[in-house]
DNA sequence: TCTCGGCATGTTCACGGTCACACATGCCGG
DNA sequence: CCGGCATGTGTGACCGTGAACATGCCGAGA
């Protein structure tokens, strides 16, 4: 110390090299802790690691060095010595609509109350590629957990193929894997929906369904069949669409050249946002000429025009229990939350009584 | 080495426990590849890291070996010894509306495309500590690079005072610190909107703002009132919102008890839904009666009751750029893309001349 | 009084990579 | 013929943390 003030001063004695950046400083670590709290930096890690046997004395005077020199834990190391990254991977798809938005904003917070990190990926297309892209993504950022929201079938087979060794679960019942799975319960919300157009005297009802590689959409489709078939109503061929507004629009006006309908129930609400829009152009009213179900319950919904009836789902709670149920396998205490959630139906104004 | 190999011969020297299942195989690294290919564990680091030196069929062994053992690289290992975690933190708010979704999807691409991963952290409410929270959590996880979607005032000077010591870049202009900003012109857009609607005749407008706290309602505040202020049009005074359309519904409600104007400017679309809702309840027509202009073109807009005429913000695009411009602070390559980008007025059918 | 056990703390090593440096080989020019 | 340089590879240290084990101290029980 007193030769470094010295070589300051004294001309002679050039320094070389000056520290006026010395490659940027690196952060302090538990060592550097340790040295100015007089204590071994094993004792910091028990200071971190809440250890029960530490003096209270010395275990504050660990703090304020650390609160002084504002130190922060290094995760990467404390992830390397412990093997746990303790983050949690989600692959998503159609993650811009509200559904799988409020899901993942859900499953963000609970895990970060439980003190993991989110990471996620983005799937655009559902061909096995871009999956296998995805999922290798998070696995090579090593996540603990994984969520699928990306809720394509073809998700599933890729999940099986690349043996993935992180505990899971998908936001979809696939019947086939009842073990990682916590699902709103489609079909239950698909029948409660058709139910309700029954009930109010349909009998000519056309489904819109979402697309078929999806695992919800099939659900919603065989919801609508089961209950049309228990009401001994007959039906058509549900109608494949792909969730957006534009095509329920133009499946709206496609069928609307033949008119053979009193009602339509539509796999989500933007679908059935385009079905209002092409039935208006039409020249015709909601729901004096014809019936409209959506699902979701998109919170712009009560105010389409008319307030649309459909089904809500609690996506929030989905992504609540989604932690809980991979922190119970992460963790093994937590509730168990497995199981499916039943939605609501949301009664508005865009059904009516047919009008013949 | 040689005692070992005795010990485990020699029948004498009973092995306490047979590793039947060894503590969970843990996963080969570098040094299992090294050995398996008859190389040292410096060799296979550099073919991980596409060092130039290394004879192709010494590599091609080892790729071989890395393929059988299946071995994947320790992500914690590498940022540690690197000090780079190659992770992108958002902090957002609002992630279920369809603008920061969008964005985030984009970023995520354009970040994995990268070779970066990406961590979000979303916050509710605007108070500072939420904010604080959020970043905190972020931070600890050692991001590399920072995007704010979280475009509150008060999360600038949370970013102030935190003294973030990431690159970072907020989608939204703030005037003040224009270095770190990457923004949909907002001004320019809100501008338009205005403009559109003078243009058609109408002199009585209002402005349904966002919140006072977001600095995109802000700024689209202040191009409506610097458009009339232009055209020397009279305003009242903006009525400030929450972004939903049921405030819209409701503020609509309210203002059309008294109805002394012919147009509204919402400042997005959910809002200016909202309003059209109420328009309709009084039994008016749009854009008879009332005009309707929105902002965002959210994939529902052209959907609307009349369909909306809105200004479009290309999001994924923003999300993109946004990317580019983190990048090119880390990896000082990347093309400069600072700056900000012009949204787009896109007409449709809900606004006319004024009825009187 | 001696031993034993628990507490508070220190020492050493391991985690899985990268980096700096050393070393062997072969080619080329003086 | 020898030194220097490029190429290909190995050795050892190091990143920051946590776990296993060691140590010193103190009080309780034999």
């Amino acid at each position: 110390m007193c030769d470094r003030e010295h070589a300051e001063i004294d001309p002679e004695v050039t320094v070389p090299e000056p520290p006026q950046e010395p490659t940027r400083v690196r952060a302090p670590s538990i060592r550097d802790v340790a040295r100015l709290a007089g204590v071994s930096h094993q004792t910091v890690s028990r200071v971190l690691n809440q250890h029960p046997s530490i003096r209270p004395e010395t275990k504050q005077r660990v703090l304020d060095v650390m609160a002084e020199l504002q130190y922060k834990p290094n995760r990467a190391a404390r992830a390397l010595v412990t093997s746990r990254s303790r983050t949690i991977g989600i692959l998503s798809a159609s993650s811009t609509h509200y559904g799988p938005a409020s899901s993942i904003a859900a499953i963000e917070a609970a895990a970060r109350e439980s003190g993991y990190w989110v990471s996620t990926a983005n799937i655009e297309s559902s061909d096995a590629g871009s999956i296998a892209d995805g999922l290798a993504h998070l696995r090579a950022q090593g996540i603990e957990g994984l969520v699928v929201i990306a809720p394509q079938v073809r998700v599933f087979d890729t999940l099986a193929e690349l043996s993935i060794d992180v505990p899971y679960v998908t936001l979809q019942s696939t019947g086939r894997d009842p073990e990682h799975t916590l699902s709103v319960d489609q079909i239950a919300g698909a029948r409660k929906a058709t139910r309700h157009l029954i009930h109010r005297g349909h009998r000519m009802i056309y489904h819109l369904a979402g697309p078929q590689d999806w695992i919800e959409a099939e659900a919603r489709m065989r919801g609508f069949l089961d209950e049309m078939g228990a009401n001994d109503v007959p039906t058509t061929a549900p109608i494949l669409g792909d969730w957006t507004a534009e095509f329920g629009f133009h499946a709206g006006r496609e069928l609307l050249t033949v008119r053979d309908f009193t009602a339509i129930f539509a796999s989500n609400d933007q679908m059935a946002l385009g079905v209002m829009h092409a039935v208006r152009d039409a020249g015709l009213e909601i729901p004096r000429d014809v019936s409209i179900v959506g699902f979701d319950d998109i919170p712009e919904a009560a105010h389409f025009w008319p307030p649309l009836t459909t089904v809500r789902q609690d996506f929030p709670e989905v992504g609540r229990r989604c932690v809980a149920l991979l922190l119970g396998d992460l963790d093994s205490s937590a509730p168990e939350y497995r199981g499916t959630i039943e939605p609501e139906l949301i009664v508005r104004d865009s059904v009516g009584a047919p009008a013949f």
